[in-house]
RNA sequence: GGCUCCGUCGUCUAGUGGCCUAGGACUCUGGCUUCUCAAGCCAGCUACGAGGGUUCGAAUCCCUUCGGAGCUACCA
């Protein structure tokens, strides 16, 4: 490898949809790479299938990397001196290749159209044999280029494979070899002139300079003809990229990860209330370990111990059990401040508070007893709502939990002793309760507390009862267990 | 079908010939703690796909086999 500095990783979507698990992981590990070398990272839109890109989704990928803190030092929003980094923006300069391909004899017009080939494909097919390009167009004379134009078709360009294989070096998975008989002539450009991704792919990456490409396994037998456009560009072996290709993050099906078998897109779990950090900490797991017992590690950690040679070359199946296991982690390391910082859109949103600064210094106070009671951010609503609820009232379900005597009792007592107490404070609270309910009444505690839980905060599960009662206040907690008692 | 990649507990993984009667994490089960729910603590379950070699000794090396995945486009 070369000198550190001048590590070059890329990392390169296609933004035919939101960016979901799998790419994350595969930027996660450009970007922990480059950042691990003191290297750059380019950040490059491959859209040059215009069917099926959408502006939308370029926009929506770079706010999902800003959000999870992947910076990149080249690309859309920052520029740099090897732009455009948009593939749809850099077309004359594919275009000049494949033309310079063509002149070398590297590359030739194909005048086979969609329907012979597939025709010829389902043929081979039948025989039993390996399905792909039969090399008719490879050696046309004069007069069937000229039968062909006057029939109106448009040729594409294609490259010509020769005889032969090409071998190459994973960095994760060691030599890995392909015979050229495996691999047919493939399209550079379509008959309008534009890019197919095997043209785009090597000449930007060669263009742009860079010097590792880590992408995933689904493009490992993309690589010899990757490596065919590099030699028609005129590089030497020693000037390719280094490549790594990442195992796959899969599904519970034990199929790649997509929407069919699990939630994908990164939207959904920043709904969900996942902190950045968590759905890096976990993704970097997925097919890379930092070698020891260690596996709760910060974004600066990542950086500090990722390399390429402790990344596995074996499928990863995605759990969601563990990510919220992280995710709790991460959630209860946070300090009150940040994490008020991350509650208060998702309070606001479910509509508990508008964002008022007595709202918040509620909220603030909250905020320690539901800590380590939660494992995503969307939780926080439920668990705070009976402390902003205007008409609070217990649901059907839970009073039918309170109408018996000896609740109904509790509650009575509770009331008497709770009406005196003049400093409203939960050590307060809790003592007078315990001296009536427990020792006076002797009530084993989870049976008197209970009835109290219910009749204040509407449910059985709640956050700590006697900070809840200091939170709700001397006033609210008197009427809502009055509320409670039946007559 | 062909090509390529992959194969350690249910899941993610540690492990590069002896430190392995295989370690950690998540899940699950049981217990402790306890005002509910959590958190925390303790314990337990459970794995080297199979079969052959090589070796004094193999999860680690070799072969075969079985299984899974990706690719096989004028998608990326």
């Amino acid at each position: 490898m070369s000198n550190k500095s001048s590590v070059r990783v890329r990392f390169a979507p296609s933004p035919t949809g939101d960016l979901h698990v799998g790419n994350i992981r595969t930027a996660l590990f450009d970007w922990a790479y480059a950042r691990h070398t003191g290297g750059k990272l380019i950040f490059r839109i491959e859209d040059t299938d215009t069917e099926r890109v959408t502006d939308q989704y370029i926009q929506a990928a770079i706010d999902t990397l800003k959000w999870l803190g992947l910076n990149w030092d080249e690309g859309p929003e920052v520029g740099g001196e090897y732009g455009p980094y948009l593939q749809s923006q850099r077309l004359e300069i594919y275009a000049t290749w494949a033309d310079k391909f063509l002149a070398q004899g590297d590359a030739y017009h194909c005048y086979c159209s969609g329907e012979e080939l597939e025709e010829r494909r389902q043929l081979q097919m039948k025989n039993n044999q390996a399905p792909g390009y039969d090399g008719k167009c490879r050696n046309l004379s004069a007069t069937q280029i000229q039968e062909f134009k006057s029939q109106g078709r448009k040729p594409v360009v294609r490259m010509r494979m020769p005889d032969g294989e090409t071998t190459f070096v994973d960095a994760i998975r060691g030599e890995v070899k392909f015979e050229h008989k495996y691999v047919p002539d493939f399209v550079l450009a379509r008959a309008d002139g534009s890019p197919l991704y095997t043209l785009a792919v090597a000449v930007d990456d060669v263009l742009m300079k860079i010097t590792h490409v880590l992408r995933g396994e689904d493009l490992l037998s993309s690589t010899p003809r990757q490596i065919r456009v590099y030699q028609a560009m005129g590089l030497k072996p020693s000037e390719y990229p280094i490549f790594a290709h990442l195992p796959f993050v899969m599904g519970q099906d034990n199929a790649k990860l997509s929407k069919r078998n699990g939630e994908v897109s990164i939207a959904w779990y920043r709904e969900q209330g996942f902190l950045p950090e968590a759905i890096c900490n976990y993704l970097a797991l997925l097919g890379w370990s930092p070698g020891d017992d260690k596996e709760n590690i910060t974004m600066q950690e990542l950086v500090e111990l990722f390399t390429v040679e402790r990344v596995n070359s074996s499928p990863a199946r995605f759990d969601m059990k563990k990510l919220e296991a992280i995710n709790g982690d991460k959630i209860r390391a946070l300090t009150i401040d940040e994490f008020l910082k991350w509650a208060l859109p998702f309070l606001i949103n479910a509509k508990v508070i508008t964002g008022t600064q007595a709202e918040l210094d509620v909220v603030r106070s909250a905020l320690p007893i539901i800590q380590e009671r939660i494992v995503k951010l969307a939780e926080i609503p439920t668990m705070l709502n009976f402390l902003f609820v205007k008409n609070f009232k217990v649901e059907g379900d839970e009073m039918g939990k309170i109408v018996d005597p000896d609740s109904q009792n509790v509650l009575k007592v509770a009331l008497t002793k709770l009406e005196p107490v003049q400093s409203w404070d939960h050590v307060a609270i809790e003592s007078v309760l315990r001296v009536a309910l427990i020792e006076e009444l002797g009530l084993k505690p989870r049976i008197a507390f209970s009835a109290l839980r219910i009749a204040v905060t509407g449910s059985h599960i709640s956050p700590p009862l006697f900070e809840s009662l200091e939170l709700l206040g001397k006033e609210r907690s008197i009427a809502r267990i009055k509320a409670a008692i039946s007559n």
